[in-house]
DNA sequence: AACTATTTATAAGA
DNA sequence: TTCTTATAAATAGTT
């Protein structure tokens, strides 16, 4: 017989609070089913014991259901499925990278094997040759020194690619011949506002001006070489 | 006060409907609490009115690890995170096989590079040398009639690729950084030796100054981080 | 699991 | 919604 009010802490005694456990699960999940009945909610229940097992309720004749209505309700609970999916995404990124990469290595590898496609311009196929040449003069040069060539190490395969080497030729001249250019322009101006009369504005102007230019230098010099994985 | 034992089903009066409803909710969720803190059980319940309102408890501090506990314990359930999980494990896979394949490539493309490695020895380099000429002969022989076979546009010779797109813009930006800078010589020249004292063209000067390092700045706003397809 | 003395929940009315 | 109260229902402790 019911000797007081229950304190509301957990039952110390085992064997006791499973007797507990049993009974009030059964009458929980009792009310929950009577509140669904009566009131035509939704409602699910899930309760796992000490030792792991479930007991559950759901009125929907899938608690799955409940729980995605759930999900749907709350924003922050869905993260799980969110983060999953996201790291799915991610893969499937790094795949699509790779397969660039692939693709990247594959075709000046045909190239320098001698099989250039017809996507080949005229001048890339004199570049090629130029390289092949390149090649193979330091080839030539190895079969001789080859046992002290041995010793050389390649610190950055990167900026080894033939097709990288071309275009970072080519922006280095461009960047030196930009370099030249604006030097001469900043001398130009130099001399022209040197000029007692001018307003004061421009030098302002000629500041912008090297600013954004040095920013840019910047921000293209990121691109020399090929990206990291 | 209650005059019998109440029927189960639906309370057809929405009124009462709703009052019953707040109150057994209460009730409901104060049996899910004490059920928990007596039996130190796990529990969660979810309820929605009929309105759609969510109402809750869970024993645990963040509900979603009850019901990840749920979706682990079904087997129906676990389908869903069992998929995900393999399907996780073949990207994976994927990812491997390229990294593979890409290790694969990069080997021949450095030797056909010019860049023996250590690893070379003096045959493989004869062999390298070798192949190294056929593909230069194939290279020469297409030089001659190609001039013929095919005008390629030459902005997109490697339309496909993504790193010399990247290449080719830069290119094409350092280009036109030129371009301008020359105009710009050519101006401050031209105003140099013409009328110095004339102060009209300085606020167009200053505007063309502008607009340009404006659309400098936006160009190469595209070229930060890697594009996208 | 069954029993039963009590506590607790709650339906209906205000 | 909240309070009141009569009554049903739940359940702690015992067998």
């Amino acid at each position: 017989m019911v000797r007081g009010k229950v304190q509301m802490r957990r039952i110390e005694n085992a064997t006791s609070r499973q007797v507990t456990f049993s009974k009030r699960r059964t009458g929980l999940l009792k009310k929950a089913y009577e509140l669904s009945v009566l009131c035509d909610a939704e409602v699910a229940v899930i309760i796992f014991s000490q030792k792991g097992r479930l007991y559950k309720f759901s009125s929907n004749s899938e608690i799955r259901k409940t729980i995605d209505q759930y999900h749907r309700y709350t924003n922050d609970a869905n993260m799980y499925h969110a983060k999953m999916e996201q790291y799915i995404l991610h893969l499937k990124q790094e795949t699509m990278d790779m397969e660039r990469k692939i693709e990247l290595l594959e075709v000046p590898l045909r190239k320098l094997s001698g099989q250039c496609v017809e996507s080949c311009s005229i001048d890339e196929i004199q570049q090629i040759g130029n390289q092949l040449e390149r090649s193979l003069s330091s080839i030539r040069e190895r079969k001789v020194w080859g046992r002290h060539a041995r010793t050389r190490k390649l610190k950055y395969f990167c900026g080894s690619l033939l097709q990288a080497q071309l275009f970072n030729d080519q922006i280095q001249q461009l960047q030196a011949k930009e370099r030249f250019l604006k030097e001469e322009n900043a001398k130009l101006l130099a001399k022209r506002y040197a000029n007692p009369w001018q307003s004061t504005a421009h030098p302002r102007a000629a500041a912008i001006h090297s600013q954004s230019s040095r920013s840019t230098d910047v921000e293209t010099g990121l691109f020399i070489g090929l990206p990291e994985s």
